[in-house]
DNA sequence: TAGGCCATCTGGTCCT
DNA sequence: AGGACCAGATGGCCTA
C-alpha cells in the first residue's frame, strides 16, 4: 500500500462537521440539494447515466434517514467509515490475489488491472493442465499427458504476450526449467 | 506536465 | 429501515 497522505475530497464537504447546506430539507420530495452546489450538477450527471439503468424504484429519493442535518451528517459518517472498510476489504482481497499468482516484477506492486487480467490468465492455464491431466487418466492418452506441463506454460505465456506480460516468461522459463529436471 | 492509479466521498439502488 | 453494493466525481501521488 502506498504511504500517501489522506487522499480525498477537500474539506468543504459537508462531513467535514460542517452543515452548512440542506438546513430544512425534510419538505423536499426529490432533490435537497441546494442550487449551483457541487453536488447538484453531480446528480444530476448521475441520473441519467448508464448505470443508472438498473431498473426499480424510479428516480424517487429515499428521505428516511434522520430529520436534522445533524443526524443526517453523523449517517453520512457512519456511511463513509462503512465504505472506506469496504473497500479495505476488497483491497485485502486484492492484495491476496497478488499474492496467489505468479509474477516476476516482485518490486513493482500489480496493479488491480494487472491482478484481475494475470488471474485470469493463470485460471485459464490451470485449467489447461487440469484437463489434461484427467485426460491422461483415461487409457491410449499416455502420450498426451507427456505434454501436459509444456502445454500449461506455453498457453499462460501466450495469455501474458498477448496482454504486454512479457517479462513474466523469466518466471515461466524458471518453472520449466524445475518440471524439466 | 500528462496520464495512470488510487483512496475517498457521495447518493442511488438493491438486498435482508 | 438500514446496511451493502455500485459507479461517478474529485484530488493526490507517482512515473515516464
Amino acid at each position: 500500500m502506498k504511504s500517501r497522505a489522506k487522499a480525498g475530497r477537500p474539506s468543504s464537504s459537508w462531513s467535514d462537521q460542517e452543515p452548512e447546506l440542506e438546513v430544512d430539507t425534510e419538505a423536499e420530495p426529490v432533490s435537497s440539494e441546494p442550487e449551483g452546489s457541487e453536488d447538484s450538477w453531480r446528480g444530476s450527471l448521475r441520473s441519467g447515466g448508464p448505470k443508472s439503468g438498473k431498473a426499480r424504484g424510479g428516480s424517487r429519493r429515499r428521505r428516511t434517514h434522520g430529520t436534522s442535518s445533524k443526524e443526517r451528517s453523523i449517517r453520512r459518517l457512519e456511511s463513509n467509515e462503512r465504505e472506506r472498510q469496504r473497500m479495505h476489504k476488497l483491497n485485502n482481497a486484492f492484495q491476496a490475489l497478488r499474492e496467489a499468482i505468479p509474477h516476476v516484477k516482485m518490486d513493482k506492486k500489480l496493479s488491480k488491472i494487472e491482478t484481475l487480467t494475470l488471474a485470469k490468465n493463470y485460471i485459464k492455464a490451470l485449467t489447461t493442465i487440469v484437463l489434461d491431466m484427467s485426460a491422461a487418466c483415461s487409457p491410449n492418452s499416455a502420450a498426451q499427458s507427456e505434454g501436459s506441463a509444456a502445454k500449461l506454460l506455453q498457453c499462460y505465456q501466450q495469455h501474458l504476450e498477448e496482454e504486454g506480460e512479457q517479462d513474466l516468461t523469466q518466471y515461466l522459463t524458471q518453472i520449466q526449467d524445475n518440471l524439466s529436471s
